[in-house]
DNA sequence: GGGCGCCCGTTTGTTGACAGTTGACATGCC
DNA sequence: GGCATGTCAACTGTCAACAAACGGGCGCCC
């Protein structure tokens, strides 16, 4: 067994800690609405623990933004504003364009030909079924963020993806938009390919502002 | 009673709310050294409170970056490698390059004379004092990204900023960088007075370098 | 003498119960 | 009819006790 299984085997040996991740999900799956109560005595019966662990778990996720917690009247899936969701786009902006930058500087040629087959990839799958979603497991972001090798840098950006994730909950319909995000996806490899952090930073900056507004269509705000 | 308070006296109302505040006070302020185990029989009793408000306060504070909690053998006020603290201050060049260039686009112009003001203010007290520390209240950081208007880049650029003072407390010796942070802030506000986006983010990126020098150095580390 | 395994005190993880607060409903008054 | 007040059930905040896990110290075996 290696360190890391272990280390999350170890991470995960609590109820406290397997609840987090759990209820993460549910609120990220869209088991659980934005606005909605969490009743601590039916979701710990339903978790088959005690209040305890599941109001630490509460906490952990309060911290990172996927829940508010309101005293003496328990905790909500976060709800958010435009101008939340326009921060959090900003947010995103400012650290994975240092990451690209980051990605031009330091990654080795290797690493960016894998880039560019992960492409390749995602396109092929799309060219098979036109109308699927964009395959998570192929994110192109995480994969940069992980190039940059910077693991502070990789939990904010987390964070801030997670509760974009969240915010769009708020609205049923996905905009389809992986063949978009597909093509800008390929003029920022090909940037990277260069090297030329600046064209690279500029076209992360363009395709994430085409998201942030792809988002606030889909939420029904008014896109500027 | 005005409403911010009454919202204070809300989010604090609260033992475990209470405690987190205090604790981060605690760990911060240096009364707790990095490395060093929280007992929480013996801790909740000092505070005068039982095990179960402390311990949702702990995993706040880990959530933050401040502590890190081992299964089944307790919180530990975090300790930073060399390489930990490296990418916190390349966290907070991304974030505050992108926040200065926010302000330079949208601040107004009695603003950005709010900031020559602070320098100057911040100048004068240091002529008054040579030797004392950086005011942390005429902290220009904080007031440019209050400028920049958006609530997520500061919850994050504080999240790092307090890693960093605490990765800090590692080390006994402060070093006297506040003359020469002094220059840089005002090369910085010159730069934002012109509205010049591009040499406000160069003059923060070098004033955060130059603080990340400074940083690695106290700390013994082998600085590049 | 050194290494291994067991045991026990200490500390954390978890639980169930109690107390205080909130929001909603019903009641009474203007 | 509308508004203020009182009451009540439901829920959260807190506590104290129980159970499991860890690690240090001891003795035993080689």
């Amino acid at each position: 067994m290696n360190d890391t299984k272990q280390a999350r085997l170890d991470r995960e040996s609590t109820f406290s800690r397997r609840t987090e991740t759990v209820l993460r999900d549910m609120i990220l799956d869209g088991q659980m609405a934005p606005g909605e109560r969490i009743n601590e005595v039916s979701l710990s019966q339903a978790l088959g623990i005690s209040r305890g662990p599941l109001r630490e778990a509460i906490q952990r996720l309060a911290a990172e933004g996927l829940l508010t917690v309101i005293s003496h009247r328990g905790a909500f899936v976060r709800t958010f504003e435009q101008y939340q969701v326009e921060e959090l786009y900003e947010l995103r902006t400012a650290l994975e364009c240092h990451v690209v930058r980051l990605v031009c500087e330091r990654a080795s040629d290797e690493d960016i030909e894998g880039l560019s087959d992960l492409v390749r990839e995602t396109d092929e799958m799309l060219a098979a079924a036109p109308d699927s979603a964009y395959p998570a497991d192929h994110d192109l972001h995480s994969r940069l963020i992980a190039l940059s090798g910077n693991e502070a840098i990789g939990r904010a950006t987390l964070e801030a993806q997670r509760q974009i994730l969240l915010a769009r909950r708020m609205s049923a319909k996905a905009p389809a938009r992986a063949r978009d995000a597909l093509h800008e996806h390929r003029a920022l490899v090909k940037a990277i390919q260069k090297r030329d952090a600046d064209q690279a930073g500029k076209a992360m900056a363009a395709h994430l502002a085409a998201a942030r507004r792809g988002a606030l269509e889909a939420l029904g705000f008014t896109s500027d």
